[in-house]
DNA sequence: TATGAATGAGGTTTCATTCAT
DNA sequence: TATGAATGAAACCTCATTCAT
């Protein structure tokens, strides 16, 4: 049943516009299943967001849960791409930890979505969003395992331990940091860099 | 609607009964809300764990909501205790330290109902809920605080960064430890404390 | 809501081309009805059918009611004129009977939108479609009259049951007959026939 | 996670009860369905029948599909019991045959929702519906095999073709029986069961 | 002390329909 | 002539909660 109407080429204008739209109707979603988590957002809430009737939103989105998952996808996988352009960068050990947990932290609250996602259990498309999550925790892993390589880290450096010590760092300061200007929040994140690298503690000399 | 039970004067043998039933109660939706987060756990789920049905549990607690606050409050109360406890215990700085996230990564998974209440806004009770949270971390910040008195700590150590850091490792790691047995959870907690006293990276010579 | 095009002065050239459109879009709406009932379908499904997005449709058809209703008319009045037609020809009593049988399984398929019309309750248009099937019923009766009236028949025949037993065997084996070549189902509307003559029970001597 | 509640036995007289109810819950169902079809039927429509709100009703039926279809198979098994036990019952062949065509279209009316059932594609539970009304066919179809192993028929008697002619006679006068006294049905009956047996038309001497 | 039955508010979703463009 | 966007009513269903027994 070939559906002439689909199958006619939309003007690239024209689609550009669609998407856009699509794109706020995805935004409000993610918004709202930011500021209350996915069971307790409800369809009205994105739609008031957009001016909206609850039904219309029908219109660019299969349905509540099928938002949540493309939600979550994109921001999971900007922010995987974002640290993995990081960690391959130039650089230091250390400077590009520094850099990773930087932006981790900066870019924690827009994509709140994603910290929902990794701590909601029996959420739609958990499967899919929780392989985000390991491949996120994947890229830090390899990091030192090049510091090894590198002989930048002691050949039983264990990477798995440290890999969760920084995103636990990194998602620990979510709540501390919300409303909180850019700078701070970097002042934040170097504190917790220099712990993760030297120690909190002074060292005995 | 007040309680039928409140009212009767109780013999003190009747009213220890009625209180340990109550516990029940208690006990089971904190596994429960543990298990699916507030909004997914149904008072169904509750009375199934206890061979009730749902509206049996409105004889020993007011309301969901309710239900919910209380048994945060409670758990809340033990961990703050708790942790009071060891920062409070003779030892040096590190060792009280060390006790401490250790107590909490081994406790997280049957409390896990504090960390679903730091973790969802918009909760009934989240007020008095955050009260709490705001407590154990300043219990945190105050050992540091002693240790700076004790000069084991430099002058301009920054407090809250600390806590928030070690807060961050001890509530970080609850999805690592699923299901995992204590210790493996222990030796994870000696990694975390390890880095967070001394640094990840070797030092530089 | 007047349909525009109808009150703009039209060519008769432009008159017949929209029209033919209009069919097309009956055409494609009886098929629909015909594969799903009418609550069923969908206005999407329609449009699909045609390349066209629902809400075109309504250039065409004041709702989907008002389709089915014409789509159902239409298709009862052909039903309806073949019927007379072949009722009216020439030849036996027994030869039109065989033959009325036969045209309405053959065509039953295609036109099971009556059908659907006469056994879904609470219709659109139902009053106007029982009507019409009615007067289907009628001409079956008046062969039977015509009967009586050329002695082919004895006086005390019961045209009604007899033409009520007729409709049963055209319309009862839809069933059977689905995704049938036409010979088979041609062989069994002569089956038919010889009960509805004969009996399908040997005769007692 | 054993449900103490449930597993308690339950006073024989309250089952009961409950059973009832559930019973008058699935009749008004049964009505509704029988008078709009599956698709037109809303729960409002059947809660309304009973004094209850539409969100009462899954206190004793999962969803409407399930009731819809519980409905038929009961009332698709009666109908297969009540056949055959007439078609096994002594007697000549004509005598079981008059019968069985009796009791179905007196029984009709209460069993429309089989009727439904049988015509209504796509419809939930539908492959097991279809398969109660095979089964019926079948008793149909067997009793005509008895006939021929007794010699009542010839052996090349087509048995399914009969069966279907039957089911076709049974089924088709429905809405001719509608609101009619049980003596008119009967009587109907008997001519259609002459029809079939006898034929309709005068023998030729 | 607990149950069975029912409520009622609210949630997601579907879909015929409208209308400016 | 047809589209894209939106509406709004109504559907099914869930669940915390109530209350007579």
């Amino acid at each position: 049943m070939a559906n002439r109407a689909a199958l006619r080429a939309k003007s690239p204008h024209l689609a550009k516009k669609q998407d856009r739209r699509r794109d706020e109707v995805l935004d409000a979603a993610a918004a709202v299943f930011a500021a209350k988590g996915f069971h307790d957002a409800t369809t009205r809430d994105i739609a008031d967001r957009l001016g909206l009737l609850p039904g219309s939103l029908y219109y660019y989105v299969e349905s509540k849960e099928a938002a949540f998952a493309e939600v979550c996808r994109r921001r999971g996988e900007g922010f995987n791409a974002r640290l993995a352009a990081i960690l391959a960068a130039p650089g230091s050990l250390e400077d590009r930890l520094r850099a990773g947990l930087l932006q981790h932290m900066l870019h924690n609250r827009a994509d709140l979505v994603s910290t929902i996602a990794m701590s909601e259990r029996a959420l739609p498309g958990w499967r899919d969003l929780r392989a985000l999550g390991r491949l996120y925790q994947r890229l830090w892993e390899r990091v030192f395992r090049a510091g090894i390589a590198a002989r930048e880290l002691p050949r039983d450096f264990d990477c798995r331990a440290a890999a969760l010590a920084l995103l636990a760092l990194c998602n620990g300061a979510v709540h501390a940091t919300e409303n909180k200007p850019p700078r701070e929040i970097a002042r934040l994140a170097a504190r917790f860099a220099d712990y993760f690298l030297n120690g909190a503690l002074p060292r005995p000399a």
